[in-house]
DNA sequence: GCGACAG
DNA sequence: ATCTTGTCGC
């Protein structure tokens, strides 16, 4: 798919920046295409010194087949610092995107959408840099607060910050940790709920996020030698 | 000022 | 993220 070329932020104060300007078109309505066919999952694995491998895996929405997938091996575009997260992995995604044949309904990032502390985590700035519907499903909080959910899978508790909610905390199997859900772009808050449980009939993480994890890390394996 | 802090 | 043994449970 077709994917936007852009000039990196060098410092924190400018990635900051740059994520106050596009915060603005993020879109945090919409139901999910009708029909659903194609969901993307995206992830990626780390090596030695900032080398890297972003995977991409495109699975039939109904059948959670695979249908396509695409990888990009290269260096870490920034450190890691908390908040700012999507600028040390989007580049490296936006080429696995950018060598796939299809052009997916959804896309599902391993990282937070609006529960971020400016309200634009990865999902947001992926979503709204490929004008794709988007949405966030991590496993551990960033920011906000929440009440542990109900103990069965489907249970969720709203993911608060100043009385706001931004996210969901999502059980996804019974008596098992929940996953954080929040939108990224073009979808509502719901719609991702229902989405990510579509994703695990069997496990806590979506099967978009565990096939996209085995990917990269055979990828990053395979760069290596 | 002191912790907390997606992956 | 990644470094790692044993162990509990289906």
């Amino acid at each position: 798919m077709r994917v936007p070329e852009l000039d990196w932020p060098a410092t924190a104060a400018q990635a900051r920046a740059e994520q106050d300007r596009l915060r603005p078109l993020v879109r945090t309505t919409g139901s999910l295409p009708e029909p659903l066919r194609t969901v993307a999952g995206l992830d990626v694995a780390y090596g030695d010194d900032d080398r890297l491998a972003a995977a991409v895996v495109v699975l039939d929405a109904n059948t959670l087949a695979p249908v396509d997938r695409a990888t990009s091996v290269g260096v870490a575009a920034f450190p890691y610092v908390p908040g700012l997260f999507a600028f040390r992995e989007l580049p490296a995604l936006l080429a696995a995107l950018a060598a796939l044949t299809t052009v997916p309904d959804v896309l599902v990032c391993d990282g937070h959408g609006l529960a971020h502390p400016r309200r634009f985590g990865l999902a947001c700035h992926l979503g709204v840099l490929l004008d794709r519907p988007a949405i966030g499903i991590a496993k551990t909080p960033l920011s906000g607060r929440h009440d542990p959910p109900g103990r069965q899978r489907g249970d969720g508790s709203p993911l608060l910050d100043d009385g706001e909610q931004f996210g969901c905390a999502l059980r996804t199997r019974d008596d098992v940790k929940p996953v954080y859900v929040s939108v990224g772009h073009r979808l509502d808050l719901a719609a991702a709920c229902t989405l990510a449980l579509r994703l695990t009939p069997r496990y806590r993480l979506p099967e978009t996020t565990r096939r996209a994890d085995r990917l990269c890390r055979d990828a990053l394996a395979a760069a290596s030698d």
